[in-house]
DNA sequence: GAAGTGGATATACC
DNA sequence: ACTGGTATATCCACTTC
């Protein structure tokens, strides 16, 4: 039997103590199929250097015998190998030790403690992990499988005949395929329930959307008017029909947004009270629910079905660039889309009439309907992601950017003959943690004021390009100097680098080639997935920097890190000392970027310039011209004693703003003191001086003290960092969310708290004591306003301009004051 | 009880 | 705990006189 294959969910199980990888996936004719293979399990001893041939033999030998009885299983050693391998970089002689079950390779390193052996590596990678490694069965990719169809045979212990596919095949052989295309069968769906606690209310209705299909079930009150509606006896009936419309579409992605932290978890909640079976998986099994991490919401997982959480996918690979404040569903369609969610007014059940009732089918369905739709505009690059990282979907749409680093390097080392370094143990992330920060990146203290003409320069991913230039990692590192190897001067110490291109460098060398690569094909023609593509080796490389000094990371090394701002301070002031010698004067900088004031100088000479410069830099460095600008404006910090840093507004010649870090960019700022931030900069950017901002300023003032301003516009709205118990310091927002607790609303770390600061009694003097929730009724405070938004957001802009803004503030106290 | 200061907290920049 | 360091700013908590 031979077939076309793309492996979309992995999973293994034991037959007869040993492990089979079982991968469900699709045929090229759109079968549901399920491969069942297996593959070598092993893992490694390093020797220790100065071995003899004799004493390895002898080694061999011994570690062949051992047998062990351990959770209930006899397992042993089937066979020992000596390789010549690579460690970190270093040639080393390794044994290869075969064990029967991948769960056992633990307990044998365990037994290894003789003195010859130096290390013992590659038994925490994950049994599935291991098997694509071992088969270069990649996920999402095509292969042409030839096997043996099994046809309800005893064999796996009758495995196919459990498992609700059309084909199951035990595999001979596996062969890449040229086929690309594969259209996924996608389910959406969302769920509405009473209560958002947990468990804690009826649910109310289930949406779902797939292609040529949509439904709302509901028990609650029935409609004829709505065909997609039907309707149900019971919310035990209506968890039954969830179940049997999962299982009858049977799609390859169950998806859904936010639903591993509220729908699933729900759904199990209630089930479990009426004491329902929640079979959708495809051999018959319940969602495996796994709690991951304190604070992080747990996964469900669906044999032989992908639960995809779009969520969870939004925030690691898009959310850095995003325009949006809040990752919900209504804000993400909406910049996705260009279409939000439904407009509904929440209430109780028991308090819906039947026009309500029917709006509330039509909201949950579009939930359905958006995030089908967001799905579809996001599978490229999480097609893509998938194949890059190697690793099943599952995972990937899960994983933050670290673990992304980290399986890509896994799954890259056997090209570097490469044995992979252990995760870290809970002591060493202890010991990590403690670690003194290092010294980072190089900031520009600017001098606050308006400036006409400028050029910005920056470095394309500067970060990657020093890291591959100098060869920075972990095995790279030398104990100490030797001939022609890098010398970094850290504060505390001195390390080394060798010249000898190491697999870290060398892989991030090939992400930045590939990137660059797709990037160049996507300008000549466009291409949805090799922009998906291009995408993904971006993020990876944008985030190698940060792994190498995270502690969780496996090839950890703040050394290497510490070298890379330490070299990326000397570069950026070379270079700026390198534009002022040239006649420009810099203004500003901050890591890779440097602004500065051409003086007269022309576009065209600053760009022969930047190629001069360019010339001078070593290996993959490369400095761009980032754009030209109108006019750019820096303030002072509050205290007025230095220029800010990481606080700028540019403006091109075609008025195009861009505004780093004012309270404007801000979404801990009300909305007015942001607007009133925003207009007064574009005033000013676009005249060139504080005349019209200024008018428009006092009229802003005007209309606050008399009230003219919506309340709407007051709204602070802070993030809730961790559970309301841990804060030492309470905060307005804390007081906020007290009061939010009391009202039933729910609340959990992550929640933005929306409140505002209202006129009450005069007693009560800390801002806390005025806070009311952005329901509540109640009067914005004026003297909070004017002197605690609108003052800070627009002080330092005209202070450019010697003008005091107090005076236009005037609020009874301020008067005293200015009168000195 | 006003004034000053440090810590806690949130968010942005790159 | 789920990439890194640098920086600003607010408001509370506490000390001091």
């Amino acid at each position: 039997m031979k077939l076309d294959f793309i492996p979309v969910d992995y999973d293994y199980f034991d037959f007869e103590g040993r492990n089979f990888a079982k991968v469900i996936g699709r045929s090229s004719n759109g079968k549901r199929v399920c491969i069942i293979d297996s593959c070598d399990v092993y893992f490694w001893a390093i020797l220790k250097e100065k071995i003899s041939q004799k004493e390895i033999e002898r080694l061999s030998e011994k570690i062949g015998e051992i047998q062990l009885d351990v959770k209930g299983r006899r397992t042993k050693v089937e066979k020992v190998e000596l390789h010549n391998k690579k460690f970190l970089g270093n040639e080393v002689k390794a044994l290869k030790i075969f064990a029967t079950n991948y769960k056992d390779l633990h307990d044998i390193a365990d037994q290894l403690g003789m003195p010859e052996i130096e290390k013992r590596r590659g038994y925490d990678l994950g049994f599935i992990s291991h098997y694509i490694m071992e088969k270069k069965l990649n996920p999402l990719n095509w292969y042409e499988i030839n096997g043996e169809i099994l046809n309800n045979s005893l064999e796996f212990g009758g495995i196919d005949s459990s498992l609700n596919v059309d084909l199951c095949i035990k595999v001979d052989s596996i062969k890449q395929s040229d086929k690309q295309n594969f259209s996924p069968k996608v389910l959406a769906f969302d769920i509405e329930a009473d209560d958002l606690k947990i468990g804690e209310g009826e649910l109310l209705m289930v949406s779902f959307i797939s292609e040529n299909f949509k439904k709302v079930i509901t028990w609650k009150k029935c409609t004829k008017k709505l065909d997609y509606v039907e309707c149900v006896k019971d919310e035990a009936e209506l968890i039954e029909r969830f179940v049997e419309i999962v299982k009858k579409i049977s799609p390859d992605f169950l998806v859904g947004y936010f639903t591993d932290g509220f729908d699933f978890p729900y759904i199990k909640a209630r089930a479990m009270k009426h004491k329902i079976k929640l079979d959708i998986g495809l051999d018959g099994s319940q969602p495996r629910f796994s709690k991951s991490g304190v604070g992080r919401f747990g996964t469900a997982k669906i044999d032989g079905i992908v639960h995809i959480d779009l969520l969870r996918f939004i925030e690691t690979a898009y959310s850095q660039y995003m325009q949006s404040e809040v990752m919900s569903l209504n804000e993400v369609a909406n910049e996705f889309l260009g279409e939000g969610k439904k407009e509904f007014e929440f209430r109780h059940s028991s308090k819906i009439d039947s026009d309500g009732w029917e709006k509330y089918f039509e909201y949950n369905l579009h939930d359905s309907v958006l995030t089908y739709k967001i799905f579809e505009k996001i599978w490229p690059d999480l097609l893509e992601f998938t194949r890059v990282m190697q690793e099943p979907v599952f995972d990937v749409s899960r994983n933050g950017m670290s673990r992304n680093v980290e399986d890509y390097i896994l799954h890259n080392l056997s090209r570097f003959n490469e044995i992979p370094e252990r995760r870290p143990g809970y002591d060493e992330i202890g010991e990590r943690k403690k670690r003194e920060k290092y010294v980072g990146a190089f900031v520009f203290e600017p001098t606050a004021g308006l400036y006409q003409n400028l050029g910005i320069f920056d470095f394309t991913s500067y970060w990657p390009s020093i890291i591959v230039t100098f060869n920075l990692s972990k095995s790279t590192m030398l104990e100490k100097k030797e001939k022609n190897s890098l010398e970094v001067d850290l504060k505390d110490k001195k390390v080394y680098f060798s010249k000898k291109p190491g697999f870290f460098p060398e892989m991030l060398k090939e992400i930045i080639e590939k990137r660059k690569k797709y990037k160049k094909e996507l300008a000549e023609k466009f291409d949805v997935i090799k922009k998906a593509r291009s995408n993904a080796f971006k993020l990876l490389a944008n985030a190698s920097y940060g792994y190498l000094g995270f502690f969780g990371a496996r090839y950890y090394c703040p050394e290497a890190s510490a070298s890379a701002t330490s070299i990326s301070r000397d570069f950026i002031k070379e270079i700026i000392a390198k534009i002022n010698n040239e006649g420009y004067k810099t203004i500003y900088s901050d890591t890779d970027s440097i602004a500065f004031l051409l003086n007269e100088k022309s576009k065209q000479k600053t760009l022969e310039f930047l190629k001069k410069l360019n010339s001078g830099l070593p290996g993959i460095m490369e400095l761009e011209l980032e754009d030209f600008y109108k006019r750019g404006i820096w303030v002072t910090t509050r205290t007025g004693e230095f220029g800010a840093k990481k606080k700028y507004a540019l403006i091109t010649e075609k008025d195009k703003l861009k505004i780093r870090g004012f309270e404007t960019v801000r979404r801990d700022w009300c909305a007015l003191a942001r607007e009133i931030q925003n207009n007064v900069l574009l005033m000013i950017l676009e005249d060139g001086d504080e005349k019209r901002a200024l008018e428009y300023l006092k009229k802003l003032v005007k209309e606050v003290k008399e009230r003219k301003i919506n309340v709407k516009k007051m709204m602070i709205r802070t993030q809730l960092k961790k559970p309301i118990s841990e804060y030492k310091s309470i905060t307005p927002h804390v007081v906020a969310a007290q009061k939010m607790l009391e009202k039933e609303m729910p609340i959990d770390m992550g929640t933005l708290i929306e409140y505002y600061i209202a006129e009450t009694d005069s007693k009560k003097k800390l801002v806390r004591d005025k806070v009311k929730l952005s329901d509540e009724p109640g009067e914005y405070n004026i003297e909070y306003y004017l002197k605690h938004q609108i003052l800070p957001a627009v002080e330092n802009i005209m202070q450019v301009f010697n003008f005091d803004v107090n005076t236009i503030i005037e609020t009874k106290k301020q008067k005293t004051l200015g009168e000195f």
